[in-house]
DNA sequence: GCCAACGTTGGC
DNA sequence: GCCAACGTTGGC
């Protein structure tokens, strides 16, 4: 089982919209790091905080499941679409996504705040200075310490 | 293969 | 809205 933090910004994508829809595929990733770690290394179960990125309280707002192998993003073939990308072939396509599900909502928000005040957390990848990663993993050991200050 | 220019992310 | 950080692009 692995462990993930992946962001979304609350006016596109929140996590009500989330709970509303069940799952939904986690489209629009454009950065090889983070498509890496959903083509590579994510499994269908492995658990996902669910980060609101872009807001008034930035931070850890609940928690999500992996739903999905991966597969192409249909969205970089669609010339409408904002994530089309025209450099990428159908028979050898460059992006790839997951299908992600609501687990549940965290008691509160654990903020990006109190995440980086956490001397429990330092190291962690979100925490670091100038880190602009949308999908990235987390240590279990970070993920149980930022559960038990969610409750 | 270097690196300047440019675009994007995302906190503040 | 500003701007630091950083990834990508493209000229050479």
């Amino acid at each position: 089982m692995n462990y993930w933090l992946m962001k979304s910004e609350p006016d596109t994508f929140s996590l009500d919209d989330l709970e509303r829809k069940g799952s939904e595929p986690w489209d629009g990733v454009r950065n090889y790091q983070a498509r890496n770690f959903m083509r590579d290394d994510m499994r269908v179960g492995d658990k996902v905080f669910f980060y609101h990125s872009n807001c008034d309280v930035p931070g850890i707002v609940g928690i999500a499941k992996v739903a999905s192998k991966p597969y192409p993003d249909p969205t970089q073939f669609d010339p409408k679409s904002h994530y089309f990308d025209a450099k990428s072939a159908r028979d050898n396509p460059r992006w790839v996504l997951v299908d992600i599900a609501f687990v549940k909502r965290l008691k509160r928000t654990i903020s990006l705040a109190e995440l980086k005040d956490d001397p429990a957390l330092e190291g962690m990848p979100l925490v670091r200075k100038g880190n602009r990663l949308s999908v990235m993993p987390v240590d279990a050991a970070h993920w149980k310490h930022i559960l038990s200050l969610a409750t």
